[in-house]
DNA sequence: CTAGCTATATATAACAA
DNA sequence: TTTGTTATATATAGCTA
């Protein structure tokens, strides 16, 4: 779509690598827009540079509640997938919410460093039993990498 | 880009609508892909259609680690634009994670409802204090709408 | 970096299967 | 729904300012 065809590969030439993003970019989001308006779609589009600079376009319905989809569906392909889901009861739900509930309690003392919160995955992983569960399990994980 | 140019508007033929749905669907995607490639960058779709279904791609880094980055940057701005902020103290932190805590109780009884959930925003709107604190509302607060 | 300017490479609208 | 063909509309690579 230029002077001349490219091979999608990393552009060595750092100045014209820059200008290439830029254009791209744009085309991308406008590319984002127009299929969400021309099939009632909604589009949510999160761009992020090298150099670590954050881009973001969403339409049709707001970014939140995109992002708020993707992740229910992610959290019901882990239920799927999950094979012990089954044999889990009412006491590991509880369990769970007893573990966050003595996470909070460490944050508030301000202690809460990635390592212990990683391990709080781990005892997570265990425990995990109902939809909603598995729903806090996950942002507390997001929550621990960020 | 076809036999004949078209208006950016919903397409009403519902047929044609779906093909152009599915090719450009795939067309957004491989544009997706290749930014991330010949820019060295990271590029989160997610696109859900008319009819409720979800395509999601993703390049460079994980969909996870995109969208964490997306939240974080999006506190951040938050934490920026909230003028009340330098009036709070950890005090109101802590009350933060009281109410969490508390919050956290109920579920473990599982009498969590929607409208407790939107009061609990309400009342962390006027709780938060540092980022982390942010961080979990924002986490709970898509978990309440979800 | 950011903004045009072409010549070309691509994407895709309409149609068919 | 998806796939393939072909004529056109667009996007954009390489330059320039």
């Amino acid at each position: 779509m230029g002077r001349r065809k490219v091979e999608i590969k990393r552009i060595e030439n750092k100045s014209s690598r820059q200008v290439t993003f830029c254009k791209r970019r744009n085309g991308l989001m406008e590319k984002a827009r127009q299929l969400s308006i021309l099939c009632e779609s909604s589009v949510a589009l999160i761009i992020i540079s090298a150099t670590g600079r954050l881009y973001s376009f969403s339409s049709g319905d707001s970014m939140a509640k995109i992002l708020s989809r993707y992740e229910l569906e992610q959290a019901d392909d882990l239920k799927t997938l999950d094979l012990e889901e089954k044999t889990l009861n009412y006491l590991s739900h509880k369990e769970l919410l007893e573990t966050i509930q003595c996470k909070i309690e460490e944050a508030k003392s301000d202690n809460v460093s990635i390592d212990c919160l990683k391990s709080l995955e781990e005892q997570l992983k265990t425990a995990l039993s109902v939809t909603r569960a598995r729903k806090v399990y996950m942002l507390l994980l997001r929550y621990s990498v960020t």
